[in-house]
DNA sequence: GTGAAAGCGCTAACAA
DNA sequence: TTGTTAGCGCTTTCAC
């Protein structure tokens, strides 16, 4: 492979004029210019990044680690982030933790090997301590969706609490009372704060909330699959069932399905988070829908301003978006005395 | 930040000893390792990746440039890819090309920069004189999803032709006869064959086909979406839809929802590449799947294959995925002699 | 507007 | 088992 030597001699300048003309620098004559641009073309030269970024100390990269790019969650989150990094002459490199703090501890250590120049990462909760032990001090760091104790950062995170009590409210208003919460992973912020916009919402409207009617899981389809298996052995369904994302929404529905039960004559769906409500089929998913693509765009935003003002010591910020309430069809709003039945 | 230097100054060895050690070379004497190891950890050393690439020549990064993460059919592709990445020790660097061949070259050319050790492309029309231009010859690089003319490579894609064939005549045997497929780009192979496929099952049922009822498109929602208003602008809605992708798929669906169309009753509706089916919403649509993840896993097999193999000269080889038949119910399959009515 | 010298941090080849 | 030498390909600094 021609190196910049190579085309400097076939130019008949210097190496460092190669360099100067490969980088838009000014000040070189016009007819130097082509005449190295000839020989770059000629020669097929191809600067090599590794050697620039040696020398720069900056390699172009930056880390996305997020769960699970499957997720229709962190879908939008990477395009949008890829999106603002392609913009600003940035590269992504995509990894996927699985929520396992492992795999992350190992990515964050091949990320700083290959000396990104940035991180965006959604944490597990012992991410702190591999942050600490494989990225350099001051590397340029944005933690998404959850905060973490231990690193200050900028977050970019949703805030569905609000989202949650408005959910809430709609179904309440829809009549329905026994209304169920399902599938978070204990002492995870998201889950925490849907479980706080839930009891808040049922408090404010004069119910008690019953313990057997918030059902922690794991944020997977098979955690809302068994509880739905056993409320209907139990003979114990609520009116109501709002899944905790996308993926315990599915496990609910596929289990509903299976045992013939019919949404929303049967029991009524709701989810938080899910990218669903576009799919236009019958009953829609009424949700609590967050920016993700938005969400994305903005944490590789802050990073790439944290890129750019190295060093200038602004405190950490938060960005917290709100979701939005979507309402479908899946909690029985076409019953309403507005609406014809559905077919 | 620490350097190799300084981890053998504080050890009392010399910098190929701890480069012995990082790489777990294995003459090393285990009191020396300790030494050098501790001294690792007290100085917070991370080895420098664009120091060793430049050193080696190989990077430890693979490029995927696809049309969209953000799409059905590439979000498994992505993960399947970066799975078998992982554990191969390589990392992957995403792009999305939107099918756009100006955003192609620059990814080509990015990547070419930063030296990856592979490329994995799902590549335009005009892909051949971007790889020329910017990579290395030799590079080792893997098509996904198209061939194109003029390179000769390892591809990877699944022919919908037969499931296309199959997924006609299982609508056919539903009683439908006036059977539309809409909303493939002209000229691009996975259009032409999915219309063979059509061609071919509706010739072998000793059908005509209607140039009417094959409708080009561009593979996005507007095209379905637009097909299903001028239908029924023209009052010549036909018996079954297929959409070429998922995206088509959606588009139809949702303007059959807002013009209170019912899906199967009024028409039946069926798609090629969609993971859609996972979704246990009635109806549920009926579909040609590709195996994407699959289909993302092998083409970083075969990638990997070549860079470890480097040179060997073996012929380029094509590995051509099936799509398989997932029925639904969204073309009435409920309404045969053996089932009940939807409710 | 252009060039010479030096060195970024690492490892291959060879030597001891 | 460990060390010395040299150089990967580029850009920074300083000089002209």
């Amino acid at each position: 492979m021609a190196g910049i030597e190579d085309v400097a001699r076939r130019a008949g300048v210097s190496p460092i004029t190669v360099s100067r003309v490969v980088r838009n620098y000014p000040n070189v004559r016009t007819t130097t210019r082509e005449r190295v641009q000839r020989a770059i073309t000629e020669l097929n030269y191809i600067p090599n990044g590794l050697a620039r970024g040696l020398k720069q100390s900056r390699s172009g990269l930056i880390a996305l680690l997020i769960n699970d790019i499957y997720s229709p969650f962190y879908t939008p989150v990477a395009r949008g982030a890829e999106d603002v990094a392609r913009a600003a002459g940035m590269s992504t490199i995509l990894g996927n933790t699985d929520e396992d703090a492992e795999v992350e501890a190992e990515y964050l250590r091949v990320m700083g090997e290959h000396r990104v120049d940035g991180v965006i990462l959604s944490p597990t909760n012992r991410a702190a301590a591999s942050i600490k032990k494989y990225l350099p001090r001051g590397l340029p760091f944005v933690l998404f969706d959850r905060l973490i104790s231990g690193i200050s950062a900028d977050v970019v995170r949703c805030d569905t609490m609000k989202g949650t009590y408005e959910l809430c409210e709609h179904i309440l208003a829809l009549g329905h009372r026994r209304i169920a919460i399902v599938g978070g992973l204990p002492h995870v912020p998201t889950w925490s704060e849907r479980v706080a916009g839930y009891e808040a919402a049922l408090r404010d409207n004069g119910l008690q909330t019953a313990p057997e009617l918030i059902v922690p899981g794991d944020f997977t389809r098979e955690c809302g699959a068994a509880y739905v298996r056993r409320q209907i052995a139990e003979k114990n369904m609520p009116d109501a069932i709002i899944a905790a994302n996308a993926q315990v929404a599915l496990g609910v529905l596929s289990m509903l399905a299976a045992q013939r039960l019919r949404v929303p004559d049967d029991v009524a769906i709701a989810a938080i988070d899910d990218p669903l409500p576009s799919v236009p089929f019958w009953p829609t998913l009424t949700v609590v829908q967050q920016p993700t693509y938005d969400m994305g765009r903005k944490a590789m935003e802050m990073l790439i301003a944290q890129i750019s003002h190295a060093g200038d010591g602004r405190a950490p910020s938060e960005i917290v978006f709100d979701a939005a309430l979507r309402i479908g069809t899946s909690c029985g709003e076409m019953d309403g005395p507005n609406h014809a039945r559905a077919p």
